[in-house]
DNA sequence: TTCATTGCTTGATAATTGTCAAGCAATCGA
DNA sequence: TCGATTGCTTGACAATTATCAAGCAATGAA
């Protein structure tokens, strides 16, 4: 079940900006103490609290972040290849805040967090790559923040649409990337309303039919989204 | 009005964890391209979408980070001396994601930010440092974002009485440490609703008066705000 | 002191969002 | 194919939160 992880995956994650600078000699060796673990769907791989044993990087599939508090659970993110999560925690050596579950089948590189605390005294290089790397998990946050802060809940489906829609091709239409449900937990509103708010977008030139959404006066649209690139950009 | 920084302010910026490790003659380079700028209350400091030229120490005062959309606008935190703000930015050379203004008479210390990246590359102990504190930083607002989106506004207030009161000396009575209307913007409601939800914590065992708050039934306030260490604690 | 300002509070009302229950369509395994 | 499950949608209703208007108490300047 977990394995050490083959060769073949090393270059993938050697392409990660996290790891492109870091010294030939101490990539191998985080990469020889790594492992490469294949999780079925709807696998709760993580739970809050729990120690930061691993950085983890997603190879294939996906994986949703999620916290939960008092019977409530919300989701923070999806993961998608190639990318690691849990940087912060291993980073501090203190518990995981969010919980982790495959969306689907999914492999996943479990790197000791032990190892990469030592490959980020050894190595400045890639201790520099970590800074760029927080300092931009970072600043999406906030953005995440500034959006459930400033917006109404059809505001921040209106931009999320755009973000997405960006994301794609730029087309008029495009497939949601995961469940409505998944969705609506992430732009912080329940199922029902998500349903309500795409209807409520229709004025504004969306349709919906399945995970497909289409576009249709994208001006409208964005006249009353106001897309910002402080709140809607993540690259920066 | 911006002057070269007095060296006898070096000691307490030494002091910050940031800044504590790293080489006597980078730290002084930094210091010695530093300004130290006095504000009068109320003043706008930063603009969000500026260039993040500097990276900014609370001396003395305080200021308030906050964000603006559509003609909204959001607290997001207050920062107290002695610490920094806008290291992200800062490092990643990119625009503020918040606006800042003092909320008292304020002395500001301003490193320009390339002097920050320049020492960040050539000091690997301060670089390591960095990472520290923006590790630190990401799982604060992550520890924000799981309270705005996992608990309702009373409960959010319930939770802050009980953190403020940690942070102060753990008493039964302390005073809240600014204005009602900032703290009912930082926990993302209206001034109108704090002061409702004041009236709603009572049967818990919470008084009001001013800015005194004083918790009578400490135990009953607990079981009502069920605070959790992955939300309320910002020392991990 | 007196008056204006400021910040907070209160009440009435409206908008937003959540909850519960039911129904529908798509999917999947027996 | 059938029935069961799952995810989404809809409607009715309830809870939460925001808005608007007014009033009050503390503060500060003339």
């Amino acid at each position: 079940m977990r394995k050490e992880m083959p060769e073949s995956d090393y270059p993938d994650i050697r392409e990660l900006h996290l790891f492109s600078d870091m010294a030939h000699e101490n990539f191998m060796s985080l990469m020889r103490g790594a492992y490469v673990q294949a999780f079925p769907p709807q696998i709760e791989m993580i739970t809050e609290g729990d120690p930061s044993d691993f950085l983890h990087v997603v190879l294939t599939g996906s994986v949703d972040l999620f916290c939960s508090w008092n019977g409530r659970e919300t989701s923070m993110a999806t993961v998608r290849p190639i990318s690691t999560f849990i940087l912060a925690a291993t980073i501090r050596d203190a518990p995981n805040l969010m919980s982790a579950r495959t969306l689907e089948k999914s492999r996943i590189a479990l790197i000791p967090s032990q190892d990469v605390r030592a490959a980020f005294n050894a190595d400045s290089d890639f201790a520099r790559a970590i800074v760029t790397e927080l300092a931009q998990c970072y600043r999406s946050v906030i953005k995440t923040q500034k959006d459930l802060k400033l917006r109404t809940s059809l505001e921040r489906l209106a931009n999320f649409i755009l973000r997405q829609q960006k994301r794609a091709d730029g087309g008029a239409g495009f497939d949601l990337p995961f469940e409505k449900r998944r969705l609506a937990s992430f732009l912080g509103m329940t199922p029902e309303n998500l349903s309500r708010a795409f209807k409520g977008l229709q004025p504004y030139g969306v349709s919906v039919n399945g995970t497909r959404i289409t576009i249709k006066e994208q001006s409208d649209l964005e006249t009353f989204a106001k897309p910002s690139p402080l709140i809607d950009d993540h690259s920066t």
